[in-house]
RNA sequence: UGGGGUAUAGUGUAAUGGUAGCACGAUUGAUUCUGGUUCAAUCUGUCCGGGUUCGAAUCCUGGUACCCCAGCCA
């Protein structure tokens, strides 16, 4: 929000007005005009049939950000738990520990559709009696049909016109548990004729007799969402009810039920949800994903879920800051997943401790170093934030280099180590690499390397330069620690672009996680606990996975530094 | 001639009749004890055709492309 005041600020310096998407200005508007009597009363209604995902955090950011942003604004958490068939209490939880998380607070305005079931069968007992409403007997099969399609109009079903009397005793029944699951349904009485199927007499109550996990056994009928939703938002004083770009249809219908009831009628406006490159954003998709054991859960650190990106490393200021950026709109769009990682670096850069860890470890032996010999060199812990202060990081004989740190016979521009070459230990002394060991199939197994005592702290006196800086670990102190590798879970860019027969699976990334167990790592890491982010130097940024134990650290990878090497490699390969 | 939406650099997003700007990205260079960070420069754009106007991304008009809708899901 101080983001957003201070731009706000230097756009008024400049004499221009502030810009902001089309949601906020309507906002601003509306109370210009006091048309909702100053309130703004915004609502972020997930149905807990599954776990919350970026996507859903553009929807939170968005609604409980109006709603912060002004004086009188409130944002409701409300689960919309009208479908008992797919909800389950579990998501129930995680989506409130997920919107914590990132930030954001409801108050004391926790609701759920759920509550509102009584209120919402006098709701429709009173479309019965104003003649809008009807019990309908037909099969869905026969609603179907009685639809009509795109191009072809509807007619009318034959139970349309049963009296007021006759329809308040059906549905007493329907509530009653008289019939059996999809014998009858409540319908609207709209316009079989309509262009907009939406309003083709929709169906506002079906029978399930189905537990629901508020209500139990209570209820054998659940209203729809068409029907339930507006009465929701309506019920709750909501001023402003966003949703996305798909219930844009559905909005005559929100409004032909608030106006036929004639209660408060929030304006319903509708943005372009989020898709981002290399991942599937549909619930439906990332259940399968889960339920097939793609990936391990739903909080899995390769899922585009809240609760997998936390797990990764994300921090919720590097999700609010990327929603930021990506502002709202009604441009079916999808948002370049650089971005994202340009905005979580961004963050971990300035407030990730720095740390050495070697991934796959390379033996080094320097020659002229005195055996049992240990210094402990002073390192900073963040270059970037002077207060994080500096530990101490034990140098011996015997150390661990990457292993792609050394090319016997390096390409052009590989400024490494390699036979004869000297480079930098960062925080220690310049080496010079005077020996290669390999095994009997010719593998490189260990080097042997000279120092300079003059360089003791990573400067040469005689102001001599070097190449490049390694990072290492001392072999006697290393912590042997597991560290998993993630990469896109999926190869293709558009994961739905598929050829004839396939479905968005076939272009799962079957290197999505490579999982290192014999990494060494500085013994500073011993204490650090589940969620702890760190910066490897020249790695990347990693987090400790819940998986740790006492006896094994588990690291994730959350991102890469940005790897210019790794580009001119690339380069140099075509 | 079913209805409802949307079109601005590679990707997003501003400009509300008056110099098409910003971010990411890409490229090049400088700095650097992280090939990180930082800094500088460069790159690429108004879907198409007419019209109104001194002046159009913006207004009018005619096209085109893409997205959504035929659940008793949300």
């Amino acid at each position: 929000m101080e983001t957003q005041n201070n731009r706000q600020e230097k756009d008024n310096e400049n004499g221009k007005r502030p810009s902001v998407d089309f949601i906020r200005t309507i906002v601003a508007e509306d109370i210009r005009t006091n048309k909702w009597g100053g309130n703004v009363i915004t609502r972020f209604p997930p149905e807990p049939n599954g776990f919350l995902h970026i996507g859903h955090a553009k929807s939170i950011c968005l609604n409980f950000g109006i709603a912060a942003e002004n004086k009188e604004g409130r944002c409701h958490l409300r689960y919309d738990d009208t479908n008992p068939v797919t909800e389950e209490a579990r998501y129930v939880n995680s989506i409130q520990e997920d919107v914590r998380w990132l930030g954001w607070d409801w108050g004391e305005h926790l609701y759920y559709a759920s509550d509102y079931f009584e209120k919402m069968y006098e709701y429709a007992v009173q479309l019965i009696r104003k003649g809008l409403a009807y019990v309908c007997d037909l099969t869905a099969d026969q609603i179907t049909e009685y639809r009509g399609t795109l191009t072809v109009s509807g007619k009318d079903s034959p139970y349309r016109n049963r009296s007021v009397k006759e329809n308040e005793n059906l549905f007493r029944r329907m509530r009653d548990g008289e019939f059996e699951d999809g014998s009858r349904v409540l319908r609207a009485k709209i316009d079989m004729k309509s262009p907009n199927m939406n309003m083709r007499d929709p169906v506002m109550y079906r029978i399930l007799h189905a537990d629901h996990h508020r209500t139990g056994g209570k209820w054998c009928i659940y209203p729809t969402y068409d029907w339930a939703h507006g009465l929701e938002d309506s019920i709750e004083g909501v001023t402003h009810s966003i949703c996305t770009l798909e219930f844009e249809n559905h909005r005559p219908l929100y409004d032909w039920y608030l106006d036929r009831l004639e209660i408060h009628h929030p304006q319903q406006i509708e943005f372009a949800r989020l898709e981002l490159t290399y991942t599937v954003m549909s619930k439906r998709k990332l259940l399968q994903l889960v339920d097939e054991g793609h990936v391990k859960g739903w909080d899995d650190p390769r899922m585009p879920t809240i609760s997998g990106m936390r797990r990764r490393g994300y921090s919720p200021e590097s999700i609010s800051q990327f929603c930021k950026r990506i502002s709202v709109s009604k441009f079916n769009s999808t948002i370049d997943v650089a971005l994202l990682e340009h905005c979580l670096r961004e963050y971990l850069n300035k407030t990730s401790n720095r740390v050495m860890a070697v991934l796959r470890p390379l033996r080094v032996v320097i020659d002229n170093y005195p055996e049992n010999e240990v210094e402990w060199m002073e390192a900073y812990n963040n270059p970037e934030d002077q207060n994080a202060g500096t530990r101490k990081v034990p140098f011996s004989k015997v150390l661990y280099i990457e292993q792609e740190d050394f090319m016997e016979a390096p390409p052009r521009k590989f400024y490494r180590l390699s036979p004869g070459k000297e480079v930098r230990l960062r925080y220690a002394y310049f080496v010079t690499c005077t020996d290669v060991v390999k095994d009997d199939k010719g593998r490189i197994v260990e080097l042997h390397c000279s120092y300079d005592p003059a360089t003791r702290g990573g400067n040469a006196p005689d102001g001599r330069k070097v190449k490049s800086t390694l990072h290492w670990v001392s072999d006697v102190h290393a912590l042997k620690v597991e560290v998993r590798l993630y990469d896109y879970l999926f190869k293709k860019e558009r994961p739905e672009e598929v050829s004839e027969g396939n479905d968005f699976k076939s272009n799962l990334n079957p290197n999505s996680i490579q999982v290192l167990s014999d990494c060494m790592a500085e013994p500073s890491l011993k204490e650090a606990k589940p969620l702890d982010r760190f910066q490897f130097e020249r790695l990347g940024y990693f987090c400790i996975d819940p998986d740790t134990s006492r006896d094994n650290l588990v690291f994730n990878r959350t991102v890469t530094l940005r790897d210019t090497w790794a580009k001119i490699q690339k380069k140099q390969q075509k």
